[in-house]
DNA sequence: GCCCACTTTCAGATATCTTTGAATATTCCG
DNA sequence: CGGAATATTCAAAGATATCTGAAAGTGGGC
């Protein structure tokens, strides 16, 4: 069996080759290194220091990452007793939630299409296109919602982790 | 009513918006509006020429656009009858293809956290954490390419353009 | 109320990505 | 098979986005 050490060394690897590929589909790179490691960490929570040290980067770009982290509920600030040090904690179901802020992109995709029904008319070349899209995105818009709240009751539902 | 100018006009610029919107997902710009010339256009098909013309860039960005455009399945070359240039045409069913690759990423999500289970452990801290996310993105990637299949078999029933 | 540890902000430096423009390759037609 | 119309490639220019480092801001503890 490996060391402790070693252990980690490989999951660092690890954080950072998903970071790699989350950076490639439009995620931030020092963003996407952020998250990661909080998710592969052994730790329940890391410093921003923490943070700063085991990425190698500055307390500015730990500070836009985090910052940019929290709105999207990837991560959560939890108090720290007993030290003014903020403390940084992957988000339980986050990925549910990220998916679920892609609603947002869906919708978006949607009136984007009526705003171009609206101006071409239905029965148009372009208004056709548009007809196929605007009903893809409305389905899908309204099927994924569903889908992340069937595995959301699922999972509730199993003797997972309710909350440390 | 309007003209057909004023049409032209205001569907290039509901196309440059969604561009725009696009870009920031991700998607590089140039790629992201020879897209949306394509899909807002009131011609089937359009040459190189008319997409330098009409967004006003230069044929080398207008090859390399259609050429990562193309392998995605949203756009398509079109022969041409008599003329050597080539036409390039929104592809039917072609947001239905883009979300049917994103399985790949799901897959690569699932890949990436059983990566750091086999390395951390199943019941370590970081073990807990890439469980949930293998279990999200297992499900997902199940439940995703089941929703599209729906839906292309709900428009197939239906009196759309089934390929003109 | 003051101090100190920590976080945030921001201008400048850097790295990265994109486009252009022209040379090169391709391919259709006569 | 030759010629001309297109498409593609690629180096260099230009534009963008991003990080660093230091100065300024914040807030808890004594």
């Amino acid at each position: 069996m490996d060391s402790l050490e070693d252990t980690d060394a490989r999951l660092r690897e690890s954080a950072e080759k998903l970071a790699l590929a989350l950076s490639q589909s439009g995620m931030q790179k020092t963003t996407a290194r952020v998250m990661t490691a909080l998710l592969f960490s052994q730790r329940q929570t890391m410093t921003a220091g923490d943070l700063c040290d085991a990425l190698k980067i500055s307390s500015g770009a730990v500070s836009g990452a985090v910052n940019q982290l929290i709105p999207t509920g990837m991560i959560e600030r939890v108090p720290a007793p007993g030290s003014r040090r903020d403390h940084y904690r992957f988000r339980e179901h986050a990925w549910a939630t990220l998916m679920g802020n892609q609603n947002a992109l869906l919708a978006g995709m949607c009136a984007a299409a009526a705003e171009g029904i609206e101006i071409a008319g239905p029965e148009s070349i372009a208004g056709h296109r548009l007809d196929e899209m605007q009903d893809f995105y409305g389905f899908m818009q309204h099927e994924m919602a569903a889908l992340i709240e069937t595995w959301r009751q699922r999972r509730e539902a199993r003797p997972g982790t309710t909350s440390a």
